[in-house]
Formats: structure tokens, C-alpha cells, sequence
DNA sequence: ACGAACGGTAAGTTACTGCTTACTTAAACG
DNA sequence: CGTTTAAGTAAGCAGTAACTTACCGTTCGT
């Protein structure tokens, strides 16, 4: 299942957001990475384990090669999650302001 | 320093995420926040350090308790994250349903 | 069919993280 | 002032996470 929880965990570690970022910046396969990161390919593999368990990349074969992309739907869902709680708290500023207004005659603080 | 790694390590552990919840619906102070979640006042005041650390909660002194609360901007920092990775997933995408497109006379595949 | 290329999995080690209890610090208030 | 209330800090422990090397399974080319 897809989860927040996987996917924050998933881009919590250095080595698989880099990893992630590559995959963004174009389709590539395990070998590839491997050889432009500090890992060796059996922790580049790992990684893509996690990263696809949480949604945010897609895999296909090709040959013998596997190519992995950017799954836009899991990046939209943490995305999202982030942008409620920042509009979330844009508004409890301006209630929050509001209040103090209403109160600033009776409460001298 | 803020940055993306601070960000995301603090959101993904379950507990943290939950204290940064309760703090998005209205501003609490660390005992309160104890008192709903199963885990220590401790715990709780470790949690709230790193997610200060990651510039997601500011807090402010009232009395003898601590009340925290949302930092809008670290949050719409991960958000615009994920939203440009998102954006660029969706160009490359894009280009590449053109390019195969172009290419699907010559390459039967 | 065989060898090479590519990648996933297993097992083990090291380092870090989240929790607890115990202690310290700081503000309010009689 | 001393006590109470609230919260940050220290130390220690258990679980987990990110690597490594070694091994296994698949697919392509000759």
C-alpha cells in the first residue's frame, strides 16, 4: 500500500533522493545510476525497492536493462498532503490574527 | 540549516508526523500533546526538536508552557519540492509519447 | 546452447533513531 | 523564597536502516 509514511521514509535517506532526482531528470537503468553515484548497484537496487514500494517510481523491462521513471502519482499524493497542512496553517494565522484584533480593546497582553 | 534532508527525515516517522498533525489543527503545547499521544512528554519534546530543526514548527514561550506551532515556510519548501519533480515528470512524459509518436513509422516495436 | 550483461536477493555488519527513566532548568504563584 | 508546574537534556537500550560481498535468475548475442 501506498502511504505518506512510505513515502516521506523513502525520501528521507540522501543516496535514494539523488537516486530520485536522476530518475527525474530522465528514465534510467539500475547500471546507470550505479555508476554515477557512491553505491555500489546492489544498493542502487535496494533503494529502487523502496522507492517503487512507495509509489514514486515505475519500472520496465528492456532487455535486459530496467528502466525506472518518476511514478507522478506518488509524488502528487506527498505533495499534496504538504500543501493542505501549509494552507491549513496560513489559516490559523489569519484567525489567529483576527482574534487577537477583536481582543486587543479588553486584553492588554 | 534547513534543508530537504532535514525535511523529510522529520516526517517520516509515524509519531512525529502525528505531533506535526495536532500542531496543524491548533497551535499545542508539549504536554497536551503527551496527553493525546503514546508516548512519553519526553519523546514528544525530541520530536518537536527535530521538527523545529527542519524549520516545520516555530515556537513561542507562554507562561511556563511552550506552545508550537506550524512554520509555513518549511513546509512549502518540501512541498515545492515534490511539486517541481512532479511538474518534470509530467514534461518527460509528455516528450516521450511525442517521440514515440514520431519515431512509430520507422520503429515498429 | 553458451557466455556475457544486467539486475534482484541473502546475509552480515555498522551506525543511527526512537523510546524510556532520571535529572536539570525556568517560570508562576502562594 | 519555596513549591508546583511545565519542559528541555542526558544516558542507555532495543530495533531498524543502509551499506557491503557473495550468490542466483533472466535475457540477449554469437
Amino acid at each position: 500500500m501506498i502511504t505518506y509514511q512510505t513515502g516521506f521514509a523513502a525520501l528521507a535517506d540522501p543516496t535514494r533522493r539523488k537516486v530520485f532526482e536522476r530518475i527525474a531528470a530522465h528514465p534510467t537503468s539500475v547500471g546507470e545510476l550505479a555508476a554515477e553515484l557512491p553505491v555500489s548497484r546492489p544498493a542502487v537496487s535496494q533503494h529502487l525497492k523502496v522507492l517503487k514500494q512507495a509509489g514514486l517510481v515505475n519500472d520496465t523491462a528492456r532487455g535486459t536493462r530496467r528502466v525506472y521513471s518518476i511514478n507522478p502519482e506518488g509524488v502528487a499524493m506527498l505533495r499534496d498532503y504538504l500543501d493542505l497542512f501549509w494552507r491549513r496553517s496560513l489559516a490559523n494565522f489569519k484567525t489567529a490574527a483576527e482574534e487577537t484584533f477583536h481582543d486587543r480593546d479588553n486584553q492588554p497582553n
